[in-house]
RNA sequence: GGGAGCAUAGCUCAGCUGGGAGAGCAUCUGCCUUACAAGCAGAGGGUCACAGGUUCGAGCCCUGUUGUUCCCACCA
């Protein structure tokens, strides 16, 4: 016979060709096809930082599926896909690489800079995008987006105008974070909080009026240049005597005053704070209740502020243009250029000398650091910065949850969201950087008009003057992220896509961004389209390395999926990342697992291969002619069908992937296969024929209902099947068919695979040589004549008969024989010599006491009032039946126990 | 300080609204049986962290304890 498939899968020789055909015959491509329901992802975008990593590998695996099943069913399926410019994260890769060649950003200037990094995003975003393909996704990569392309950015700019008309969005010197190596404000969201080892330096400062000495305990003494008070508690007594009076601050000798606000605790050391309100958000409040001025000692990299810092200040306040609340700049004299670090060396020494440090106390406290790898500590500065509003924002955003209009799956995550939305704070959104989109602000240099634009304006729009300027700043990268559902669909325009589109069905994404940006982006949805952007939050957990640690470009530990697919295939990556994982879970990554799911891939491949190899056209099935195995076949794969399609609905994607693996593994392959082997194989055409359109009709069931987990093996095995239509990828996903339910047939099925079970059993326990043939006859049950008259073709093939013969009680009397019980009947096997009648008994009476204790515990229910008063109807029978059927079983096995002993 | 997750076979993990404990890998035994040794058949292995409680019935629900991971939070 002449016949193409390989022994042995091959992943390698057909994932791309497979990939070329899907894309070029259109069917990523999303129609848009009226009074139908479309089902929507859009792709959460990576970055064009870096390359594809195993949290990628998962979040294509987790939305390819659902995808691909509801392609399947036949709804007009869109999964839209996209990059991030990611700005501070693209824009420390890219000065990295420039300082390699020697190149720093300023001395190549802002334009050439962009050009540097748009290179950059064709070159890095390409290539994600083709190792997202080696994965198999299938997007319409015809809506492609970027997250600074033409649309996205017309998105952004007219968010910006509209909450700065809503007076959402303002500007202003608020205390934030600062990270001294991005050189850019922050937001809270990306500031970590690590415990690290440091020290309470308890401080003395001398008071002007009384001469004493305050104590007071400080975790940063190099703050305490910009000192502007010293809080203590109004009510605490022991310094009741000191309302009014002043310290004088050590090392400056700068008069403060002392002030009485609640935020000093009593209860905490010695109650006595000192107040740095430009570099503490703690200490930025009570400065603003008391009115207190603030003073800069740090510079926005990293350093103490000295002459030359005071002279900008200046100049900045001559000019005009500083807000009334601009800090003021202290010129740290000695300690001016100085890192932090080292003036925090420098001052202790000095206050040590000066008898001015009382106490060094070793502590551990949570730090504050910026979330990107550098983990730099973070300084909080007061700084001029533009921020959203959000709290009347936040509001509508809870609702949208509350609501259910979304809902988090787990149901858990809306907690985590919960609590950030109700404790919301405002967004600063403005970053000190190049990369990104640019704020929308223009300033007269004549008049000092502030200018908050949709267009790019020539001229100032109030006196005319040609004399103006862009801010400076970009936008954070979340701001864009945040529009990601619609402005991908084409807002702010009214496109087709974005009516027939949005909302959008499912959002999958990990647990690691519900703040950073799924909150974001239900809040902006919610407020510019009036409607949350998706039904579903389906959250995924992280990939984590064998050892259960995180992986990092920092331990090495990391694992490149593309190696994965080289070596196994994308499937068994993809089936590895989905079977037996539950939502927002982590999993580890193991090649172990890759490689058993790589096995099933070969199965599958092989099972494929046994039916065509034996089927060259493809026959209808003939109801009439089915016989037991098909008819249990069928049945069961009605059940399996019900069962993924609930599960590929609900998102439980784990466990549907591990139901077709048990049914085309344990049911197909090891039983089906081998109980169609006779007659495949035998000279009755009309039954030769109806199992081969069995065996094709569930292969390629079992086909399709992989299909969402192992695209690449199922579509290649489609395309072999006899008189296939068109392409996997489109065709329809099986259905439940009523008249292939055969309840009665499972049951009789499943009591004919007992007895083949109990026999390869028998035969293992007795050493019975592999090959050799054995006689068996078979004792009925009650009721089971009928199924154990046909068994005989089916034992020979997978119990090693030679022949069976049905018999009453006393069959094979007197001769050497081993036995078993099973539901359907009795099995006896003589094996002459093999069979010791000592040993025999004992096994026998082993079994007897396993049945004896499952009639105990059955029989114990039944007698039980509760039981049998409160559990369902369903459960008494079923409980009944199997009583009646066990103590059936122990007489036959106390009687042959008995014959064997007389 | 507040909140959440996890704790099930040697390892990695499933277990849906409570109704006789599962998979993969590993281990042991026997098989190159004409789809597949990336395979087939069989076997061993779990007081479902601990202590209470609810229930006729608890891996699953409630309370507490221990261990562990994570999120949030301005402890000077």
């Amino acid at each position: 016979m002449e016949f193409e498939m390989e022994k042995v899968y091959n992943p390698q020789a057909i994932e791309d060709k497979l990939y070329k055909m899907w894309e070029e015959s259109g069917a990523f491509i999303a129609k848009r096809e009226e009074g139908k329901k479309p089902f929507t992802i859009v792709m959460p975008p990576p970055n064009i930082t870096g390359q594809l990593h195993m949290g990628h590998a998962m979040d294509c695996t987790l939305q390819d599926a659902p995808i691909r099943y509801h392609r399947m069913k036949g709804d007009p399926t869109l999964w839209l896909p996209g990059t991030d410019h990611a700005a501070i994260a693209t824009e420390v890769k890219i000065v990295e690489a420039m300082a390699k060649e020697g190149l720093t950003k300023e001395s190549l200037g802002r334009e050439k800079f962009l050009e540097r990094a748009w290179e950059w995003k064709k070159e890095y975003g390409g290539r994600i995008v083709n190792q997202q393909r080696r994965m198999g996704v299938s997007c319409d990569w015809s809506r492609e987006r970027f997250t600074m392309d033409e649309g996205c950015s017309k998105a952004v700019r007219e968010t910006f105008c509209r909450l700065y008309e809503k007076n959402l969005i303002y500007r202003g010197n608020r205390l934030i974070n600062w990270c001294p190596d991005c050189q850019s404000a922050i937001s809270d969201a990306e500031v970590e909080h690590k415990e690290m080892d440091g020290n309470f330096w308890h401080l003395l400062y001398p008071v002007k009026e009384t001469g004493e000495m305050l104590e007071l305990a400080t975790t940063r003494p190099e703050t305490m240049l910009g000192d502007t008070a010293v809080a203590i508690n109004p009510n605490d007594p022991r310094y009741a005597h000191l309302h009014g009076c002043h310290v004088v601050l050590p090392l400056i000798n700068k008069e403060i005053p002392i002030v009485c606000d609640e935020h000093a605790d009593m209860e905490k050391g010695t109650g006595v704070v000192k107040i740095t309100p430009a570099h503490d958000p703690n200490d930025y409040e009570v400065g603003q209740r008391h009115d207190l001025p603030l003073v800069r000692v740090f510079t926005y990299d990293g350093h103490m502020t000295g002459a030359a810092d005071c002279a900008a200040a200046q100049e900045l306040l001559a000019s005009g243009k500083a807000s009334k609340n601009e800090p003021e700049v202290l010129d740290c004299g000695k300690y001016a250029g100085m890192t932090t670090a080292e003036a925090r060396k420098a001052i202790v020494a000095d206050l040590t000398e000066l008898g001015l440090l009382k106490e060094v106390e070793p502590i551990k406290h949570e730090v504050g650091v910026c979330y990107r790898h550098s983990k730099t500590v973070i300084e909080p500065m007061v700084s001029k910065q533009w921020f959203v509003d959000m709290k009347p924002l936040a509001k509508p955003a809870i609702e949208a949850v509350t609501s259910g209009k979304t809902q988090f799956v787990p149901e858990r995550f809306s907690k985590q969201y919960m609590n950030w939305m109700e404790n919301i704070r405002d967004w600063c959104i403005s970053r000190q950087l190049w990369w990104g989109h640019r704020i929308p602000v223009w300033y007269c240099e004549d008049c000092g008009e502030m200018m908050v634009l949709r267009n790019d304006p020539d001229c100032c729009t109030k006196c005319g003057s040609k004399n103006i300027h862009q801010d400076e700043d970009v936008l954070d990268t979340w701001f864009s992220s945040a529009l990601w559902p619609f402005s991908t669909l084409g807002w702010p325009e009214q496109t087709e896509d974005l009516k027939y589109f949005y909302p959008t069905d499912v959002l999958v994404t990990g647990y690691d961004i519900i703040t950073f940006w799924v909150s974001r982006m239900i809040t902006t949805g919610v407020e510019e389209m009036g409607e949350t952007p998706f039904k579903t939050v389906l959250i995924h957990g992280l990939v984590r390395d064998e050892q259960g640690r995180k992986m990092s470009k920092s331990l090495g530990n990391g694992v490149d999926p593309l190696e994965i697919i080289d070596k196994y295939g994308a499937d068994a990556l993809r089936f590895s990342l989905a079977m037996g994982v539950s939502p927002g879970n982590d999993t580890r990554y193991s090649d172990e697992k890759v490689e058993s799911a790589r096995n099933f891939a070969n199965k599958i491949w092989n099972a494929s291969r046994f039916v065509l190899m034996n089927t060259e056209t493809r026959e209808t099935i003939d109801e009439s002619k089915l016989q037991l195995p098909d008819k249990w076949i069928l049945s069961r794969l009605n059940k399996v069908v019900a069962e993924i399609s609930g599960h590929m609905e609900d998102g439980d994607f784990g466990i549907a992937a591990q139901n077709i693996y048990d049914f085309a593994w344990n049911e197909f392959c090891d039983w089906y296969i081998e109980l169609s082997k006779g007659r495949l194989m035998g000279d009755d055409l009309e039954q030769k024929n109806n199992v081969r359109a069995v065996l094709v009709y569930v292969i390629e069931s079992i086909l399709k209902l992989l299909h969402p987990f192992m695209p690449y093996l199922t579509e290649e095995v489609y395309q072999h099947l006899p008189e296939h239509e068109g392409m996997l990828i489109t065709a329809r996903w099986p259905e439940v068919k009523p008249e292939y339910a055969f309840e009665a047939e499972e049951i009789q099925m499943t009591g004919l695979m007992d007895i083949i079970r109990a026999i390869r059993n028998l035969r293992a326990e007795m050493n019975v040589q592999a090959g050799k043939r054995t006689h068996i006859v078979l004792i009925p049950e009650a009721g089971w004549e009928a199924t154990l008259s046909i068994a005989e073709p089916y034992l020979q093939r997978l119990a090693y008969a030679s022949e069976v013969a049905l018999g009453g009680k006393d069959a094979l009397a007197g001769e050497k024989v081993v036995a078993a019980v099973c539901a359907a009947g009795e099995i006896r096997i003589p094996l002459g010599d093999l069979v010791d009648i000592g040993k025999e008994i004992a096994r026998l009476e082993k079994e007897l006491k396993n049945l004896e204790g499952e009639i105990a515990r059955a029989s114990g229910k039944l007698n039980n009032p509760g039981f049998l008063a409160k559990a369902p109807a369903h459960l008494v029978e079923a409980e009944k039946a199997k009583l009646a059927t066990n103590e059936s079983m122990l007489d036959s096995l106390k009687a042959r126990i008995a014959d064997l002993k007389g």
